[in-house]
This record gives C-alpha cells, sequence and structure tokens, in this order.
DNA sequence: TTGTAGGCGTTATCAC
DNA sequence: GTGATAACGCCTACAA
C-alpha cells in the first residue's frame, strides 16, 4: 500500500517489470494476463489485473506500437475541415473509428496539392495503418499515395477520388445525380440552363456534368460551351457570375449549380437583382446542406449522404485492418443520391 | 545499387543500422547525423544524409515515440464535429498544428459526458502530449481530466471551459456579449424578453444568461423566470418554444438565441405562423455562423472568431510545448466578439 | 501454464 | 568527432 502511494505520488511510470517484481512472477506472465492471453490461468491474470490497477499501471502505447509496428491510428486527408459536409463526413468516420479503438489523425490540405503531399508523408512518417483520403481541389499528381500502396498501407478515397490500382473509392453516382437534377430542371419548363461547377479535374464536378451533358442530349437540346461555367465555387465568385448571366443572349432559366453553398449565394445575390425564383430563373443545388431547407425561397437539391459515407468508409476501413474483409478486390462503393425539390424550382 | 533495389523492392525496413553498416560507421554516428547534432563533421553528416536517401531509409516514428516518450500529437476533444463552429475552431488547430509539425488526434464527445471521459482516457494512452477540450452538453465531473494535471499534460480547454487548477481557458466574455445582445434589443424598443439557452451548467449558455439578466437590470427591468428558456437547441425542440411563446401571457417581442443554428430555425417556425420580423418580434442569434447572413431576415448575431480561437489555442499550446511560454500562470485568454446587427432587429 | 531472452529502432550517456 | 552500450517498455518465439 505505501508503495502503492510510492510509485503514484513520484509520478514513477509502472511497467510491466515492476508488476511483475510484486508479483513475484516474470514479465511476460504479465504481459500475456493484461492482453487476456488464452494460456494463463484465470487466477493468474486475475492477480495479475488486480495488481495492475491498484499501481495504476498504464500500458505504455510508444513500446506497443514498436513492438508491433503498428499504430491503431488511422491517417484522413480533406480538404477543408470547416465545410458541413466535410465535417459531417468525419463525424461518421470518428465514430466508426472510436468505437473500434482506433485514433484518427485528421489533417486539412487547404485545397492544395502542394499540402496534401505534405500531409500524406507526415501521415506515412508517422506510422498509420490506413489513409482515408478526399482529394484537393488542384490535385493532379497522385506519386504521394505511391509509399502506401508499395507499402500495402489501406488507402480509401471518398468522395473526391482517383483510380489508383488496389484502392477503393466511395462515392454517389454524381453522373446520374447530375442528369436528374438537370432533367428536373427541363421537365420543369426551363429552356436554357447553366451548369456551375468546380475544377472538372475533380470527378464530382466532372461527372455531374456529363450527366448535365446526358439530360440535354436526352431531350435533344444540344450542350453548348456558354451553358457551363468552372469556378472555385468561393462565394466572392457569384458576382462574376451573376454578371456572365447578364451578358447571356439568352436569358438563362435554370442553374444547376454543383454546390449548396454556392447556390444560396447564388439566390440571395439573384434576389437582389430582383430575378423571381422559381418563376423567372430555377435552381438546383447540389449537397443537401442544412442551409437548403432554411434558405428563401427553399433550395431543390441533390442529398449527399456524407454522414453514411463516413460509417461506411470508416467500417470498410476498420473490417480491412481487422483482417476480415480484404477490400483489394472492392473498387468502388457507390451510395444512394436522391433529388429532393423544393421551392426553387417549383412553385 | 543492387542493394539500394533490393532494400526497396523487397520492402524491408532499412534502418539506422543497415545506414551505418554500408556507410562503415556506428549507428550513434548515423543517428546524429540525421538528426543534425553539432558534434557530427560536416562531411559525414552529407555521407549519411545521401546513403539514407539513397537506400530510401525512413525513420520510424514509433521507436523515436519510446525513447523520447512523446509524440509529436495533440489530442483534441469537440462535442461535435460536423458543426459549423467546431469545425472552423478545428480548422485553425490544424492549421497551426501542422505548421509546427504536430499532428491532431481528434475526436467527438457526442456531447455525452460518458463518451468524453473513454475518449479523455484513450487519448491519455495514446500518449499526446497536449489535450485541448471544447466540454460536451453535460460535463458535470472532470476525474478524467485528473491524469494529465498529475502527469503536467498541457490542458486548454476552448469556448466550453471548466477551471481546473493550472488548465488555461480560451473563451469570449459571454456575459458581456450576452449584455450588449439583450441591450441592443431593449434598445430596439422590446418590452418582453425572452433568452433561449443551453444547459447553464455550461459556462457559454450561464454567461450569456448572466449578460441578459444584467441588461434587464441595467434598465430597471425585473427578470422573471419565465424570461429564460432552457433546451438543449436541437431544432426539433422549435415546436415547444413556439408554444410556449404562444402561452405566454404578455406576448413575447424580443428573442435572444443562444445560437445562430436554432436562431434561424425559430425564425423559420415564426414565420410560418405569420410573426412578422423585425416588426412583431426581434431576434438575435450568437455564433455569426454563415447561415445567419443568408436567412430571410439576416440575423442579428454576436460575431464568434471561431477561427481565431483555434489558432491561438494552437499557438498557446504549441509554444508551451516548445519549451517558450509557459502556459501554467495564464488562467484565461478572452477574444474580442462584436454585436453585429442585421435585419432581425432593424427595419 | 509460465519463464527466458532476443527483438522492435532510436536516443543518450559514457568513454576514447 | 566517433564508437559502445544501455535504456525506452512491450511482445513473442522457444524452452522448460
Amino acid at each position: 500500500m505505501l508503495n502503492l502511494c510510492n510509485n503514484i505520488v513520484m509520478g514513477k511510470r509502472i511497467t510491466i517489470y515492476d508488476l511483475a517484481k510484486t508479483l513475484g512472477v516474470s514479465a511476460g506472465t504479465v504481459s500475456r494476463s493484461l492482453n487476456d492471453h488464452p494460456s494463463i490461468s484465470p487466477k493468474t491474470k486475475e492477480r495479475v489485473i488486480t495488481v495492475a490497477n491498484e499501481l495504476g499501471y498504464k500500458t505504455n502505447k510508444f513500446a506497443v506500437n514498436l513492438s508491433k509496428q503498428k499504430s491503431n491510428t488511422i491517417g484522413v486527408i480533406v480538404p477543408k475541415l470547416n465545410s458541413i459536409f466535410m465535417s459531417t463526413l468525419l463525424a461518421g468516420i470518428e465514430k466508426i473509428a472510436n468505437e473500434a479503438g482506433y485514433n484518427l489523425i485528421i489533417s486539412q490540405s487547404l485545397e492544395s496539392m502542394e499540402k496534401e503531399k505534405i500531409n500524406a508523408k507526415t501521415l506515412y512518417h508517422s506510422g498509420v495503418d490506413a489513409l482515408l483520403v478526399s482529394l484537393a481541389y488542384d490535385t493532379s499528381n497522385f506519386d504521394h499515395f505511391a509509399h502506401y500502396i508499395r507499402n500495402k498501407i489501406p488507402l480509401i478515397f471518398i468522395d473526391r477520388v482517383h483510380n489508383l490500382p488496389n484502392c477503393s473509392t466511395i462515392i454517389i453516382n454524381n453522373r446520374l445525380a447530375g442528369f436528374e437534377a438537370t432533367e428536373h430542371l427541363l421537365a420543369q419548363g426551363c429552356k436554357n440552363l447553366l451548369y456551375i461547377g468546380g475544377n472538372i479535374k475533380r470527378n464530382v464536378y466532372c461527372d455531374r456534368l456529363q450527366g448535365f451533358k446526358d439530360a440535354l442530349e436526352n431531350r435533344q437540346l444540344k450542350f453548348d460551351k456558354t451553358n457551363f461555367l468552372e469556378t472555385d465555387l468561393a462565394p466572392n465568385n457569384v458576382d462574376t457570375v451573376i454578371r456572365y448571366m447578364g451578358n447571356s443572349k439568352n436569358p438563362i432559366d435554370g442553374l444547376f449549380v454543383a454546390s449548396d453553398n454556392f447556390a444560396v449565394h447564388m439566390i440571395k445575390a439573384l434576389k437582389k437583382e430582383n430575378y423571381k425564383i422559381p418563376q423567372d430563373i430555377k435552381i438546383v443545388g447540389f449537397n443537401n446542406d442544412p442551409i437548403s431547407d432554411l434558405i428563401t425561397p427553399t433550395l431543390t437539391t441533390i442529398n449527399y449522404p456524407g454522414y453514411e459515407m463516413g460509417i461506411l468508409a470508416g467500417q470498410s476501413i476498420i473490417s480491412h485492418l481487422n483482417g476480415g474483409i480484404n477490400l483489394q478486390p472492392t473498387n468502388a462503393i457507390t451510395l444512394r443520391h436522391k433529388l429532393i425539390i423544393r421551392e426553387s424550382t417549383h412553385k
């Protein structure tokens, strides 16, 4: 009892050797007991555990990691933390990882490939057991993931993905979603559409554009390059877009915006310019951000299951790490999306 | 050269011993060279580094951690990831940590003390060098932080804080902000106010309430318990609040809501009930969420510098860890807030 | 069922 | 300036 107090108060770290000594057994036995190894008698286990608690033993993860060459840690790289979609995604991942006893090391690329590279390298050196990535806006080279693949560290892309050998992706069918969004605008009577999206190097924007084109073609309408505007979807670009629309030969009466956030800023600006929504112009967004149902008029959008994607990403990676299902053969997991019709396209 | 290829292709991890062998020096020399130790000749350093690159040497963090008994990792516990305030805060923290070469292990308590306890314990065992915490909704006991304090692992509370010995806090002056919000409503002519806030065990809600009371008192108005409603600020509680307001003896003409998110849901519901804002009722929120400037009418609110708080928290903890300024004497850092007047209180 | 001893890869303290 | 050698704390064949 005195010993206990001394150890704790002195802050001296207690190791399995200390336990071994006080118990009169070997360190190996202590280690095995603590890890519930089958070859140890229940009685011994109990004794060990009791004393461990009494002495305030804390297992040293650093030593465990070194010994096992794994860290029980999953790395995550997202473009930015402060977006509702990304944080919802992370919430899903964290929930699963936490339940499975894994820690999450989270970093943001701030939409820059350079930072993404650095983060990938850092996480690699930190010894993460797996990596989850949603690509930056401008990532065009993928060498920074080569280490992972070469060393068979599982790598999953989420949402903003790229096809790399032996890497899974978790996505929705952006092309089909884009088609449905556009078809809805056409069905509502729009004649002259504009698609506003981000960098078409990114699958999400490229696929939605493709769906947009599909929908036009499906109605024998021709796609013209004036029907498409690429922007980085930063709110301060709204004015440029409004000006672009004002200069259009045929007035634009339907907008498909690849992000709810940008769409709501467009709505605000259009209202200021005295556009009537949906009478003069109809708008469809993307993501089903909470804001889409709060703005006036409420915004028709595509539901994007961020939380579920996170959950799924977490589950996939964990079960892989635990030696359950092997992800290798799995190429892509596609989640269900849904068009949500609201006031911005429907009086 | 052959050796190089063999090593890399075979995936065999290269250690300082391998380098030592090929270089004909000792492992110690290699280690020192790699760490730019002053007592090594520039020539040797160069040789070592060259060979290290050639062989594709990667330092093993697990071993470094074990040897140094530190992880270059900072733990973070937030109530939830998927809130714009929290993710903005995290964005700030991550930026600083990343720049300083620290990793962030992020976990969420999901507003539950139990989960917060578990997370605190897990992070402790993971060997984080420091911990940043924003408390859960219902945390009333703080024993789970005792380990940190006892072992002198720096601990900083952010936003939702608690005063613990030797722990710093990063906050805004919620009381003063609450005062200003309320005073603004009164100055706009409101006669019968309602404050809607969360658990008053949490400093943020308690202090704002205090400020609310201060403002009433300042004008010789008396505070009545019917002027205050405690709720968990979940959007689905809006109906209850609306009903409460309907049953009020004197019609409520001013609302101070401790969260923008809840406030905008209130606005939506009130509009549906045909309240005119700001004519019939004026509303002030809290946080300056992006949505507050997008809703109709735009919402008067208190600007809450989440990103700056994150930056500051990061800087404080890093400079402490790097042995710079000592946080011990620092008790609380208070950031500047600001009342932002918009349409919901002002025609 | 338990003990022994080597290994995990670095760092750090002595010597020389 | 460099080389031995002992930590760091745990895991795990291999023995007993």
